[in-house]
DNA sequence: TACCTATGATTGATCGGCCC
DNA sequence: AGGGCCGATCAATCATAGGT
């Protein structure tokens, strides 16, 4: 933990021409689902997944039903839908977390100490 | 295929810049932290609080302003050199609170 | 007014950690 | 030994605000 230390000094302070830190060098592997992988493709798919109106119906509905997903229901859901296991499960944690910001927002407006007004 | 473009339509609709303070803020935290832009939940917090949004937004700025940045250092250049030389000082270091915030600006 | 860039928000999917 | 969840982030995109 001590090198962490150095770099951040002189972040602000000098920074000549513009420094690359890793950072700015991340790069995410690219999806492994939804592929085109019929003809032979040219331009790299791995394209993000655009879910019809219908899917994102259907899956909001389940989720009503029950926050967290079973094996059983992944599958039946998945094959109802047309989507990988993997996607159903991803949206859901990615559903999961949406609601918890939303609470989290809709709890900030009153409460607090008297807030202005 | 074509009637998809219904998922959205909702918030971002109406969407509004920050007051040019807070983009100030914000940016001088930024470029204090080019080393490593990734201000903790408490950093956050505090931030949300003197540019009068919300830590989502907080978030939303850095995770823009990140990738924006990195997709283009060089259109950012002359930004960070201006706030490079603004800022003088900058956090101490990781792990506990970084202390009291020092006046806030002249209301 | 049309056109282009800047910017906030949304979201499918990834990364690293942790738990079981 | 492996799979799911969480929290944070990435990366692409949407829709609008702002500028020429």
């Amino acid at each position: 933990d001590i090198s962490a230390s150095q770099e951040r000094e002189k972040d602000a302070e000098q920074t000549p021409q513009g420094k690359t830190f890793d950072w700015m060098k991340v790069k995410r592997n690219p999806p492994k689902t939804a592929k085109v992988a019929d003809y032979g493709m040219g331009p790299q798919n791995t394209i993000r997944t655009n879910f019809t109106t219908k899917q994102l119906t259907e899956l909001e509905k389940e989720f009503h039903f029950s926050k967290y997903l079973t094996r059983a229901r992944r599958v039946e859901i998945a094959a109802t839908l047309e989507l990988n296991e993997t996607q159903v499960k991803i949206w859901f944690q990615n559903r999961r977390m949406k609601q918890k910001k939303r609470e989290k927002e809709g709890l900030a407006s009153a409460s607090s100490t008297g807030s202005s007004k | 295929v074509m009637i998809l473009r219904s998922r959205f339509l909702d918030a971002r609709r109406k969407r509004r810049n920050f007051n040019k303070q807070a983009t100030e803020i914000l940016n001088e935290y930024f470029y204090s932290h080019l080393s490593n832009p990734y201000p903790s939940e408490e950093a956050k917090e505090e931030l949300a609080k003197k540019c009068s949004i919300t830590v989502s937004q907080v978030s939303n700025w850095f995770g823009n302003k990140r990738i924006r940045y990195k997709k283009n250092i060089g259109k950012f250049q002359e930004e960070a050199n201006m706030y490079a030389a603004k800022t003088a000082v900058n956090a101490t270091n990781v792990s506990s609170h970084g202390s009291q915030a020092n006046s806030p600006s002249t209301p």
